[in-house]
DNA sequence: AAAGCAACGTTATAACGTAACATTTCCCGA
DNA sequence: TCGGGAAATGTTACGTTATAACGTTGCTTT
């Protein structure tokens, strides 16, 4: 049974001191695309919307029961999952491979290979960047022959605020 | 649909020149567990052998129909994901997140946080070992307080064999 | 207005995974 | 060897995640 819509969670990135609403988030997504020439309709802002709302990696049936409670009307899977892949393609949200879940992304303005840490008691997700992992991977490719098209990096644990209690 | 099985691939560990037959694999996985005191019972040994004899990630269901074959009777889910479940903690088979599917491990009898490569075209994957990669998640771990407890590293791309082809 | 296109709605189903309980098999001690 | 218990497997049913196929809406362009 996937957990219903949590609360928010501040921004966990090194480069981000503080809290950064919903809303704010949202805004960068919208003048983002208006640059790309990408229309982020109000079902596309509504999902990105929810997944800031929640913090954390959140499923698609999630997401529709959250849409269906906003918009009151019944919303079929493809339509979430026809917004998610745009938000995907558009770098605002990554697909988290080993929950079969979605979190929205920190830095969509810059291109950067993301890797994340999950905890397994909360459910938290952090992101981050670590050029080490990206060069290490990149000169793996490279000796392999290897023309890459996506990486997926995820350390599931425990986090800071969960270990004390959760330690074994 | 799943793709039926498919062909046996050559070991692409650097550490292994020449190609290993998927029974040279399962005998070794065979000691392996007795040295352990674990059963690698004939399901679990025939599970991991479809995997050798296919030689890359192969899907749940693709088992149970191969399984289904080689017995001729009906083989139920539960089967296949408990026999999974068992070569999984015993780190003969590794499940690939960004494909929901399994390969047989390369080197089982080292600890190795490993990595994979996955081609994209055919559908190959490559297993690599990284220290790298390990120190600078481990790092990262430690700067957030992580506890780490799993770690996936999965690498989408096109292998050198389709490259030429299949380069847009 | 009509053509054309992208987004979205709707229905149905595919693909992946597990809970719960029955049955079998295996091992071990009396 | 015979039971008793534990582990493994079989069976049924269902839960969860995802997509195919096609219809409809709504905008834009001419």
């Amino acid at each position: 049974m996937e957990p219903l819509l949590a609360q928010p969670q501040p921004c966990t990135d090194p480069d981000c001191r503080g809290q950064h609403a919903p809303a704010e988030r949202v805004a960068l997504a919208v003048s983002l695309c208006a640059a790309r020439g990408n229309k982020l309709t109000t079902l596309r802002r509504d999902v990105l919307e929810l997944l800031w709302e929640t913090g954390r990696p959140t499923g698609a049936y999630a997401l529709i029961e959250a849409l269906e409670t906003r918009y009151a009307r019944p919303v079929g899977p493809p339509t979430v999952y026809r917004a998610l892949e745009f938000l995907v393609s558009q770098r605002l949200v990554s697909r988290i491979e080993s929950r079969n879940a979605y979190v929205p992304c920190a830095h969509p303005e810059r291109q950067h290979d993301c890797l994340f840490f999950i905890c397994r008691i909360c459910g938290a997700s952090t992101e981050l960047e670590d050029p080490r992992v990206g060069q290490a991977l990149a000169d793996d490719a490279a000796a392999l022959g290897y023309e890459v098209t996506r990486r997926v990096v995820e350390v599931e644990g425990a986090c800071p605020s969960c270990l004390p209690a959760g330690a074994a």
